[in-house]
DNA sequence: TTAATAGCAAACATTTTGTTCTGTTTTATT
DNA sequence: AATAAAACAGAACAAAATGTTTGCTATTAA
């Protein structure tokens, strides 16, 4: 790929990104893309058909990193802290979003969250599902593992958006500390 | 106010629903619902402001029957069974859902979801807190209630996407007894 | 260097929105 | 039953947004 197309993408991305931070995507036009991100009419929809396509690509883009993330750590820790490790998978996931790198924080925050906390389930989803294969396969018997994988993925993005609303009063310890006395009781 | 206005108001409500169901938000335009029900433009915009206007009075309508149902049932049977009451408020909430009375299935399995879920969370998240002041003030001291007032709401609504996008697979009661088994333990 | 590619700007047809107008139908009241 | 008030329909309208096309320029990779 051209380094104009790398660099044009991205311009368009962060403006995207910072609009959404004061608009809502619905009231967010194409005109005010490519007047934030000072590219021509013609170079936006080279790059995206629509403006929903471009919604995607940003949250593939943001959640692929931050789940790719985890998915390293699960491999060296396990999914949840085994007594070596110090932190479960979710204070990870945690502190990667205070971070904040890809500005997911503003996404989520803003008034059309909604959206991307889909995203973020879906990817967060998988994390799961896959890290659970082949575990626990004894406890909780009244409840079945896929619905376990859906509660815990659930609960984990309704606190991260309630935590966000909040004005990110606790730490991701703290957060941590209270998702797994209210997760792993039930495992 | 006018038999009129309620006739007109219930119609364009009902083919917005109907629209829902085959097109997203996004996609519907004021000449689709206008069409589906069959009124003027004029007294589309007599009735409500904006396209986005009328979703927040159809959320209005639809959870605010719900959850106050939720709440007589809870002044009766309290917010969890007691050993005489048979069965939970959240296996109320799912009866209610189930019966389908307003076509809320139809707005939270629709492409739209969402937007319709977090009015949803928003209302129980309410019925929770109200019912939960004052109680259990001893169980849990890890956690802070409000807290987990979020963490049971939060939990309830994706349970319930779940349950939906699934196919609808398990009973009302069959749904009580898992979610009651994921969240008792931490009361 | 040069051919290919990416970009810009302007113009465009089309769609959607929300308003305004005129005239008709329904409702509530007497 | 007559009447005034309201709610409604339909059409026409300006303004805004979408997505495409055209002609031209700048950059890149070879």
């Amino acid at each position: 790929m051209d380094r104009r197309q790398k660099k044009t993408r991205a311009a368009i991305f962060t403006a995207f990104s910072s609009l959404l931070a004061e608009k809502s995507y619905g009231r967010i036009t194409v005109q005010d893309i490519i007047d934030a991100a000072d590219v021509g009419r013609t170079t936006f929809y080279a790059h995206f058909e629509t403006k929903d396509d471009l919604l995607r690509e940003l949250c593939k883009e943001l959640f692929g990193h931050i789940i790719s993330s985890a998915m390293d750590c699960t491999h060296t820790h396990g999914l949840y802290s085994d007594g070596r490790a110090p932190e479960s998978v979710f204070c990870h996931l945690l502190q990667h979003l205070e971070e904040n790198d890809n500005n997911i924080l503003g996404l989520l925050s803003c008034e059309s969250s909604d959206i991307f906390l889909r995203y973020f389930k879906d990817s967060l989803n998988e994390l799961i599902r896959t890290q659970f294969v082949g575990r626990d396969k004894s406890a909780s018997p009244a409840v079945p593992q896929y619905f376990l994988v859906n509660h815990i993925s659930g609960s984990f993005v309704e606190m991260v958006l309630w935590w966000i609303k909040g004005g990110r009063k606790q730490t991701p310890q703290e957060l941590d500390r209270y998702f797994r006395a209210v997760i792993e009781p039930v495992l």
